[in-house]
DNA sequence: AATAAGGAGATAA
DNA sequence: TTATCTCCTTATT
């Protein structure tokens, strides 16, 4: 049982996802601005973009896949009539052939078939969001080094999860208050329950929790072989690519926060793509990033940039021909 | 004060 | 043994 409500029934599991799921989303959407501690720079998550972008349609299309039922199809269609535009709202990915898109081609539909129709693009649009949900919480598990699924989460695992969701919604630091946690007890604890050990963020943490649980939860059903998940578990298995197998080397991990400009744009960037020259922009951050990838805490750019340098007789990273402060160049871009 | 370049010993997988 | 990590000196911006 590792996550309590696929233990209930099939319509159980709907109202009570979806009840789970708008009160999360409520929370999240009441916690965005509060204030935060923590100078990490403007790491947003692309989930929010999608809350801002198609409120409804996110929680409605997690609630999706944990059920069978297709009733969510009306509730989204009454939710957001223009499903297109949310579409259109959506971010540019740097993947964009990771994303599925919708075609174009049901122009000349007989009208018996619209509904099909509807129900063909909506279930598109639910996997890509789901996928990029999921693609957020890979990378955090890459990043923290730890399993997508909080049930296995050892103390440190939950401390881990802990701070990085803190700094990624800016929320005040409360890791203490779940210290001696293990992600079993975290998962088994209601709202309440994180709302007495933490009153400021306890109800954003478990929101954030619940998404992870769901997204465990989701994972775990795929890999059963639905068909009808099946988009979604091919995601997954991309999206664990890159985190299976021998401990990242530094210019990998630059080459993953490069890769993903949405999130870590702010504190590493490419000047010239082609060229594979990139500047870091926030030393600490990076340094902080890498620290936490690698369980060093008392990492930091002197060390961090001592890494790099032995890059250079190495053949894998160089200072750029115009030598300039915090900038760096592949030997060898891709 | 922050960053750059390397030397050199320590450490973990 | 490799790939850092850590600490340090000296020079540059």
């Amino acid at each position: 049982m590792s996550n309590p409500v696929g233990s209930l029934s099939e319509g159980t599991v709907y109202a009570s996802r979806i009840g789970m799921t708008e009160d999360s989303l409520a929370t999240l959407e009441r916690n965005r601005s509060s204030g935060e501690p923590w100078d990490m720079g403007e790491t947003k998550p692309s989930v929010e973009a999608l809350e801002r972008g198609m409120p409804g349609l996110y929680l409605s299309c997690f609630d999706m896949l944990l059920t069978e039922d297709a009733t969510w199809l009306v509730k989204v269609s009454e939710a957001s009539p223009a499903l297109a535009v949310p579409m259109s709202r959506m971010e540019p990915r740097e993947e964009p052939e990771q994303c599925p898109v919708i075609d174009s081609q049901e122009q000349g539909l007989s009208p018996g078939l619209e509904g099909q129709e509807e129900e063909r693009s909506l279930e598109q649009v639910q996997s890509m969001v789901v996928g990029e949900v999921l693609k957020d919480i890979e990378t955090a598990c890459k990043l923290l080094n730890i399993t997508p699924d909080p049930i296995e989460w050892n103390t440190g695992n939950v401390q881990k999860w802990l701070l990085w969701t803190e700094h990624l919604y800016r929320l005040p630091h409360a890791g203490k208050a779940f210290q001696e946690l293990t992600g079993k007890d975290l998962c088994a604890m209601s709202e309440e329950e994180f709302r007495q050990r933490s009153p400021q963020c306890g109800d954003t943490l478990h929101a954030h929790l619940d998404i992870w649980k769901s997204a465990a939860w989701m994972k775990e059903r795929c890999s059963v072989g639905d068909t009808k998940t099946a988009g979604s578990e091919e995601l997954w298995s991309e999206a664990d690519s890159s985190c299976s197998g021998q401990p990242i080397h530094l210019w990998q991990f630059l080459r993953e926060l490069l890769l993903k400009p949405h999130s870590y744009g702010r504190c590493i960037r490419w000047l010239n793509k082609e060229k594979g020259i990139f500047k870091i922009e926030d030393s600490a951050h990076v340094a902080r990033l890498w620290g936490l990838r690698k369980n060093r805490p008392a990492m930091n750019y002197d060390k961090l940039s001592r890494s790099i340098r032995q890059y250079y007789k190495k053949g894998i990273i160089r200072k750029p021909d115009v030598s300039q402060r915090l900038v760096y160049q592949f030997v060898h871009p891709v």
